[in-house]
DNA sequence: CACTCTTATGGTTGCCCCAAGCAACGAATA
DNA sequence: TATTCGTTGCTTGGGGCAACCATAAGAGTG
């Protein structure tokens, strides 16, 4: 178990790398938002799927996810085919156009993060990944934990957790 | 020197980490968003300082300090004293009040990371957040602080200790 | 067994909030 | 006069919730 100080340079941390994820946005082909790069990226790796996972994957709400699949479909980077097995379903799948796409997109990240990480080793970059991983694993599951808060000191009227 | 998937991988990673950054933010207490919270966190670590160096600290916009403070303001967690030595700066102080509000902030905190992380090691949540610092020097402040400008004359009022 | 009726689930859309950047500006410095 | 500190207006991206539609999956009932 860490200590108390720990957690809130933790906190910080997290808060500040905000930064570095914009400096990356900032490179991104023209039309193609962060979010819709995450599609993009995500597709490619895993392959087709649903509007379900890859809200999953994306860690945001269906909404939001509905939305980005909808921008990168409207520049023809993906399409939406019906899923046979249950009709209110859509699998997503690149098209060429979008793989050309997240080509770019790779190039780009990768051009950017090596010049930025040239002094980092593979090793280093290893376990920041894996321990941003475990970081989200961590906080993963918690959808449906109440994370109950220790009698707050000022009436709260924090959003109910909702699921109603 | 890293190799290229993890690159992408370490892209991934990171803005994947927004879902930990969000659940942080769902405790807050009422009227003190995320930013909020950042400005009550870094006065009370660093001390009194003006906007633009709470703006570096933050990694944002002066714009966007501006309007954090502004909130905070507001609500009477920070007093604006103007600076003796610059009549357009003004030096940001935590009321009590706002220490009342960052310590509640601390505990909420502290609490959900003492919850989330129970299985992480002292060691783990270090070298996460060496880590992730790293990485922001890294990204450095290609942007937000370019100023190593070989000032012949250093204005004392903003002058702060090995800020690294 | 077939046919409703009810409930659950996948997705979309509308409306809201927060965060961030840029640009233009006013005020004070240098 | 030219710069710098900070504020404000405007815009964009991103995210959540709730309401909604369509389909699916059960639960009864004849």
């Amino acid at each position: 178990m860490a200590e108390q100080a720990q957690f809130e340079e933790l906190a910080r941390q997290l808060s500040a790398v905000g930064a570095v994820k914009r400096d990356m946005g900032r490179i991104l082909p023209p039309d193609c938002p962060a979010g819709s790069a995450a599609v993009l990226t995500l597709l490619g790796r895993h392959g087709d799927m649903r509007m379900s996972k890859l809200a999953e994957l994306l860690a945001v709400d269906m909404s939001v996810t509905s939305r980005h699949v909808a921008h990168v479909a409207a520049r023809g980077w993906i399409e939406r085919h019906p899923d046979p097995a249950d009709k209110r379903s859509r699998i997503l799948r690149l098209t060429p156009e979008g793989l050309e796409q997240l080509d770019e997109l790779s190039r780009r990240t990768t051009h950017l993060l090596a010049e930025r990480l040239a002094d980092w080793t593979d090793e280093e970059v290893g376990q920041l990944i894996r321990l941003m991983s475990r970081l989200r694993t961590s906080f993963g599951d918690c959808r449906s934990a109440p994370l109950r808060l220790p009698a707050p000191v000022v009436e709260e009227t924090t959003r109910t957790p909702a699921s109603t």
